[in-house]
DNA sequence: TACTATGTTGATTTATTTAGTCAACAATAG
DNA sequence: CTATTGTTGACTAAATAAATCAACATAGTA
């Protein structure tokens, strides 16, 4: 039950763009640089998102991606279904027509409560939200403690 | 997010255990065939469960695990816990003390609030629920189609 | 006692997934 | 034309999952 970091970078990462974001492009150098994920990395944790149309990426001198959509519209569960895919803790819930004998499994209802229970939280939540949290969180951290680390990251170490 | 097969197969074999329990012993090879586990990886699985003081097992002839505590007192949180490991999907929210900067990152408080769903419907289910559950799916099956197959599962072919 | 049925443990194997790198290529700004 | 950026696909290394196998321990039974 563990998230990849093809969902947690990617999350990340656009909680960047969008913290970072002003019209022009943000190059993805940048966003790897401040987020210490590996750059030809994030280049291909990036490409489900374009795809998904959630970004635009732009080639060239002063290129970069940007967002497509205001980050108030865009839901963590697409983020999280583009990036990892489907949401479901197991197969059956997925792809019910698989089971021998759907209905009759006692599990699988459990299996299925869980996976609402997960998308609930995903869908709920915005990047508009995650952005305003983070904002929130280095006013009070600077108010509290002046002249401390740079960028944090949370999950970087070792938090597979 | 995905369940291995250790939570699922060990669930299954639980709840297989709570339906075929009648005072003695039941051999691990009866829980095996009849939710199609093979016998040697069904042993190891079920490790965990007599180490977590879930089930007992007894060796020798007539032999085989039996529940340690009425089924209403075994909760899903514990069974996924012992077979899976923490439940939260990403390491800073097990061990906040390796993020430096615990409380500056806005995806880890999502994260968090997913463990915190996915605990509560493991939490809210008890053993005893799951059994009920799987009778009456079999009770109702019977009265609407006879004569079909035999024991059903649901996770088995290829719920990765 | 000897034998059989069962669980226990640890080593080993195989396949899959994850995480990441590298190199060639395409497009854009200046 | 050149520097800068993204795009794509092949490749690799490491970790994990999912077993399997063999040697052993224990309990019942003839």
């Amino acid at each position: 039950m563990k998230l990849s970091t093809r969902g947690r970078y990617g999350t990340r990462a656009l909680l960047d763009l969008a913290l970072h974001s002003d019209e022009s492009p943000v190059p993805l150098k940048d966003i790897a640089r401040r987020q210490q994920i590996s750059l030809p990395y994030l280049e291909h944790l990036v490409m489900p998102l374009v795809s998904g149309e959630i970004i635009r990426s732009t080639r060239g001198a002063h290129g970069g991606i940007s967002l497509l959509k205001p980050p108030e519209k865009i839901r963590l569960s697409e983020v999280i279904r583009l990036l990892e895919g489907p949401i479901a803790p197991v197969e059956c819930v997925i792809h019910p027509d698989i089971c021998p004998r759907v209905g009759s499994c006692a599990t699988c209802d459990i299996w299925e409560e869980i996976k609402k229970a997960i998308y609930g939280v995903l869908e709920g939540t915005t990047l508009q939200e995650l952005v305003e949290r983070q904002r929130q969180k280095e006013a009070s951290r600077n108010g509290e403690a002046l002249g401390s680390e740079g960028t944090t990251r949370c999950d970087q170490p070792k938090d597979t």
